[in-house]
DNA sequence: CGTGGCGTTGACGTCCGCGTCAAGGTCTAG
DNA sequence: CTAGACCTTGACGCGGACGTCAACGCCACG
């Protein structure tokens, strides 16, 4: 197939898919006029792209899933180099959601404190917004 | 003072000062000689700039707060646009913290299905990595 | 034959918060 | 007088993942 065809059915822009290739993530056949020529597995290769991108990885990150799924492997998953960028991962997503928490509830602080400013002395307890 | 002593007082460089006053975030006086000039206030300004940057604030979503800084008030969240900001800033904290609590998840799921695809008959369960 | 829809490469634009020169002016101490 | 520590404006760079032209080639259909 085609780059558009492939584009269409992954979902995503031509642009993009030249973009992978350039970074070396999704290298294609060429067609005597010089057209790129793609087959399933390579749709299954942007298909995991796509996904692992949604999941907060940078496409970088998803080279080691790609080539794993190149090396013949059923899923981009199974190989070391995923499994190392997967644990990776979920530690800096538990530092985000650890840094995060606490940004929450410094900002609910500040929210509380310019409310009670601006509401020096409240006529009635159920004017006060809770949040 | 001048911008030297203000970026080392505020912890900033002056390239980041004179990127606020480019903005309009920051307006200096100008001596004769063509120099900028602050004083106090400039350094709160800043503080309130760096602290909100550091809870996620983008630049220009300090602006209201800085505003309101030099209308008098005596806090930058005390305005009524401040605390829109803050409204706002963390309904979209709790909206990356659902996020990233899903993503979390996926994460850790996908991990123990490659973990599992890798060892497919574990010999004994203390083999297993649990994460 | 020509038109329209595909494809190609190359290169600049976007967003953000500055970093990092470059090329100069100003002021102070020795 | 001069070194050097400060200041000025202007302009390009960065990182990431592409978007968006521009200018061209290829090919099938009528």
């Amino acid at each position: 197939m085609r780059i558009g065809e492939l584009a269409e059915r992954a979902g995503v822009s031509t642009r993009a898919l030249r973009h992978y290739e350039a970074l070396g993530l999704l290298p294609a056949q060429r067609r005597a006029n010089g057209y790129r020529t793609y087959g399933e597995e390579d749709l299954r290769a942007v298909t995991e792209i796509r996904t692992l991108v949604g999941l907060g990885l940078s496409l970088e990150e998803t080279r080691p899933f790609v080539e794993c799924l190149r090396a013949g492997r059923p899923s981009g998953g199974s190989c070391a180099d995923s499994i190392a960028v997967y644990r990776r991962k979920l530690a800096e997503v538990d530092a985000s959601l650890a840094r995060l928490g606490a940004v929450r509830a410094e900002l609910e602080a500040q929210l509380h404190a310019a409310l009670r400013e601006r509401a020096p002395e409240p006529r009635c307890e159920l004017t006060v917004e809770e949040a």
